[in-house]
DNA sequence: ATAGATTACGAAAACGTGGTAGTGTTGAAA
DNA sequence: TTTCAACACTACCACGTTTTCGTAATCTAT
């Protein structure tokens, strides 16, 4: 069991002095080259590599991004992940992940340990708790701190950051006119509890392709679902009681769950009942019938979010204190339908 | 924009020593109260934190774990992680994420970047590539530093050290022994390519079952799929030409394929034919018809793994150098048959 | 021969922290 | 008055790096 070796110990074994080891193993033209090579052979023979914490203090940044997300075993969630460890990756990141949970205190608990030196920016996407509470002191404090903060998917006008998301209201729009299109008159919607940003833009982007088509907006075909697992009755009494003729639904559970209840009473999907899901995930492409999603290219997401974080870290080196007032941008991903079986 | 503030520009401007403004944070009796008082007070007053980079590098310990793991787009993946991001947590302890893409290079590459004082641990799960390779070299050489590892899943005998793992064979013949028992005769197998350790094991186990019940074994009723978006055909041929009215699947992904495929011929799941399939994943619950399956608990082994590793970090500090044979466990984590649809 | 330049290296500071070992002042006991 | 302890604080070191600055020793040019 030989521990890592450090400058200190080759300097001392070979009779030189740190300084001379470290300029070394960096070719600095100081050294001479005989002095030189035998630093550099005895470093590799016993695997010297520099000290990523040592680094990291002396050069006060980490190489490290701190990712905080709801929850992970989630697809799209994952999906993001991928994306930004992929960018992260490449340009000589890692990625440190923490799960809020969907809890406000972990949220901010897990903020503030990060932030704390153990990495030089933020990529996250606020959880139910926070969004609902409205308070964003956490994240405030640590943008003014000069630590860069890029937020995904929920996000909210609160805060003064770099932004990546869907424009969930225009998809949602387009979704329900395309269900329009195909004949359907009687669209249900299956969303979130309101505090959900992006719930909300999708209920807004679904009523207002109602209002633009003349399809009167009714507020009984909408059904807000706390928790999927107790469902089914509320769904039910939807399909059972309204005779719609097609649903949008905000993620591809409260599709799925649809369809599985349409099934049950009777009736057919698509024949009978159309289904559109928000959020391209794993389900939708293997459930039968397969369901036609929004896809919301999580991958991309997590890329371009990491991409401008990044781009953020490495531009602050050169502008540093020109305090002119920081422009930040919104980008948003193009969502994309994709239509399967569960449209016709 | 007020950056970090620290202990040296706390003692700058209360004009005392460093020293005076450290301990009086950690209420050091050798400081007075006034004085004591008056530093806690403009510490919480500049949100005074310690930096956890300084910390790290005093300490020799950087409270975080190491991830390393094929793919995170991916259920048991994703629920390990979050079995161990819980358990780490609550211990106070971060985790780093590194992603191997099922590549060898990848993952020597992240353990080497990760093993440079980046952590203090490793919770990692094989490469398909490593385990095809048999290359250990980067993990023998993290373990020799002293660094603790913790295996899970996709392990390896060649490497001494703590495993958390399924009874992947018993598991295997406890599934296919449920689908004998059920008056199946004519078993298949869809399985992964060979050099996968949790691919053999299942396969044995399937073996083992059919030998015990004295139905013959059949090497045409074994499929092993490379990649899953161009298998239809040959699972197709399976089910037209063997006349088989069982499938035991090594993932969901496979078992749902397999089902599509069924349906698509007319062959109807579970009447006319069974499927289990390992990995309780979220497809199995919302597929149609449901799919029984073997649930891995992926929460629970993070759980453990982390547990485990966390132990062995804790514990390290008091051991140190009686340099008895370190002594490693293998935990296995139960399996449990969750019965759907899919089967009758 | 001597000033100036060049070579080849070392000392020390800095990043932020925490602990050990001082140090100066005060007050009380001898 | 001396002595010694208690008090309240500071100096310094270490963690592992990188880098700036300094300085001997050698070489070049006059």
């Amino acid at each position: 069991m030989k521990k890592k070796v450090t400058l200190k110990q080759i300097a001392r074994e070979l009779d030189v002095s740190i300084s001379t080891v470290s300029k070394s193993l960096r070719n600095s033209p100081e050294i001479g080259e005989e002095t030189r090579l035998k630093v550099q052979a005895f470093a590799k023979f016993y695997h010297y590599k520099p000290n990523n914490i040592a680094l990291s203090l002396k050069n006060r940044k980490t190489k490290t991004i701190g990712i905080i997300i709801p929850e992970i075993v989630h697809y799209f969630f994952s999906t993001v992940i991928n994306g930004i460890e992929h960018v992260a990756n490449e340009n000589g990141y890692s990625v440190i992940i923490c799960l809020s949970d969907d809890s406000f205190d972990k949220e901010v608990l897990n903020m503030e340990l990060l932030a704390n030196g153990s990495i030089d920016g933020f990529i996250m996407s606020l959880s139910k708790e926070t969004q609902q509470k409205k308070d964003f002191h956490h994240i405030t404090e640590v943008i003014n701190q000069g630590m860069p903060v890029v937020m995904f998917d929920r996000v909210t006008d609160d805060i003064h950051c770099d932004k990546v998301i869907n424009n969930d209201e225009l998809a949602a729009y387009e979704a329900v006119q395309s269900l329009i299109k195909k004949g359907r008159k009687k669209i249900a919607l299956v969303t979130t509890v309101d505090y959900v940003s992006v719930g909300k833009l999708r209920t807004d982007g679904y009523t207002k392709a109602l209002l633009d088509n003349n399809i009167p907006f009714d507020e009984n075909l909408i059904i807000k679902i706390e928790n999927i697992d107790n469902c089914g009755t509320n769904i039910e009494k939807l399909l059972e009681d309204k005779a719609i003729d097609a649903v949008f639904a905000v993620n591809e559970l409260f599709a799925v769950t649809t369809i599985k209840e349409a099934n049950k009473i009777g009736i057919k999907v698509p024949e009978d009942l159309a289904v559109i899901a928000f959020t391209d995930g794993i389900i939708s492409k293997y459930s039968t019938p397969t369901i036609t999603t929004i896809s919301q290219r999580g991958m991309e997401m997590g890329k371009v979010a990491a991409k401008t974080l990044i781009e953020r870290l490495e531009s602050e080196e050169v502008e540093l204190e020109e305090d002119e007032e920081e422009t930040y941008k919104t980008i948003i991903i193009e969502t994309h339908l994709i239509e399967r079986e569960s449209t016709n």
